[in-house]
DNA sequence: TTTCCCTATTTTGTTAACAAAAAGTTAAAA
DNA sequence: TTTTAACTTTTTGTTAACAAAATAGGGAAA
């Protein structure tokens, strides 16, 4: 089980009964939720896939009710594009948004490096380094989703080794996005996260290099975003400017269709 | 209108048609959810207050069905909390969480300043000069609701001015979750939000001493954090280990009420 | 052959009724 | 007087049927 995103609802089942022995017990809304946001986040299901409820409840086996709700979280965190009377589908986020998001990141988690500045690393920084190595095992393996998940989860990681849970938590959702943009602008040959980056900033942090290590992970993330293809984007053409419609009210449509059309057909599961 | 707080919905409605002439075109939803967002983040629904579905309905002038639904989102946000088949609560952070939330916000709020070195001020920051006047009038004419909005506002101003639309969507949802701790742990006399702090962070800005401002933004923050009463926490006891049971897998239950008692009654609206 | 319009089907959105769980209340027993 | 138990009421959770919108298909006219 991945467990690495249901991002917005990790409290969902907080208050579930304590002490049985047996179940997992983890809540229909939060597995249905996790086996979306991880076929997403994995790029099973690839940006602008149409998600019909039928189906999809069919598929995850719940009711219409409940991946309707999942549907509206994943929304929220931009994992999934509603649109009135026309469904949801895998959401494609702009160039625009991917710059945003990255810079975002940039923000983030350079602060998340100074607060690792004050804390002790010892009791995890062997779990992560572990982890790189099974990243780059993945990696050599051409493991896809194996290794989408641990790069993304090298970043959670050291988040989570802040302590600080709200700052997890936002980092979880912007890596999640970010997931979507490598699967819409990479370019295939080249591979998102640089292992030995990862170590480079793992060890620079374990030294108490911290100036260092804060530039290492700014460095790294803008390489990350440089090894997309952000250049060309189809740009929503704004008809109403492009056809120099004199005055303003004019009753035309074809707003809906934000971004280029949906997209192919379901393939799910 | 408020306009502050619809944070995880704000495309709800971007795919209304555009040439309309009259209607004001926001949807249900998003009318429900800032109507609600807003008396949660003004305080006029104070933390644990209860919020019964059919109540809040008929108040607000909706369905079950969609107050459900903002409900679900605000839970999101952390701004309402859900217990199930026990309905929702305003949300009452743990201390842990206000000084993790404040973290972010240094984090956040400094990388907004940086961002902000490279940008023009000149288009916004009159305006965002002119507002903080605003914000030390209605401070001095004790009009609460006001003053706390513009005191969030301004902050959010500088996150718009970046441009940077998801560092901007990150940044409302803690500045939300911000206005429910100082619900809980402000000290009635204090003022959160130093106006005259605002004016210094500004004019370091405007001045190009950006250096400064970001050192000035993260001790406003830390004041502002500093203002709270965070010492004593009802500590959400565990049971189990206080009573030191023996054998794991008791049976027990009491997690629910997972800190103090939900909260007096609503007196919504 | 292409375009336009009408119809049929599919898919989404909403409402209402029903089921289940918790809280409150009353009464009886210790 | 306090506690316990059963019952009633209230409130939440879920399901299913219905309504509305959009897409797809087919036929007629240009």
């Amino acid at each position: 089980m991945t467990a690495l995103l249901p991002t917005s609802s990790d409290h969902a089942d907080a208050h579930a009964p304590v002490g049985d022995t047996s179940a997992p017990e983890v809540s229909e809304e939060t597995r249905v939720q996790e086996r979306l946001a991880d076929a997403i986040y994995e790029h099973r299901l690839p940006p602008g896939t149409k998600l019909p409820e039928v189906d999809l409840a069919r598929i995850l086996g719940t009711s219409r009710g409940t991946l309707r709700k999942v549907l509206d979280r994943l929304a929220g965190d931009h994992l999934v594009e509603q649109i009135p009377n026309r469904g949801a589908f895998v959401a494609r986020p702009s160039v625009a948004t991917t710059r945003d998001v990255y810079a975002l990141r940039r923000i983030l988690e350079t602060g998340v490096v100074r607060s690792l500045a004050k804390c002790d690393c010892r009791p995890w920084i062997d779990t992560v380094r572990r982890q790189v190595g099974e990243e780059r095992e993945a990696n050599r393996a051409g493991d896809t989703s194996r290794y989408i998940r641990l790069a993304g989860k090298f970043h959670l990681d050291l988040a989570a080794a802040t302590g600080n849970a709200s700052l997890e938590e936002h980092l979880k959702r912007v890596v999640s996005q970010t997931s979507l943009m490598v699967a819409l602008y990479d370019v295939p040959g080249t591979n998102t996260c640089s292992v030995h980056e990862h170590l480079e900033i793992l060890q620079a942090i374990e030294t108490g290099k911290h100036q260092d290590a804060e530039r290492l992970m700014e460095e790294h993330l803008l390489g990350c975003e440089r090894q997309l293809r952000l250049g060309d984007e189809a740009q929503p053409v704004d008809l109403a400017q492009a056809l120099a419609v004199p005055a303003a009210g004019a009753p035309q449509r074809e707003q809906p269709r934000a971004q280029g059309r949906p997209a192919r057909a379901a393939r799910a599961a």
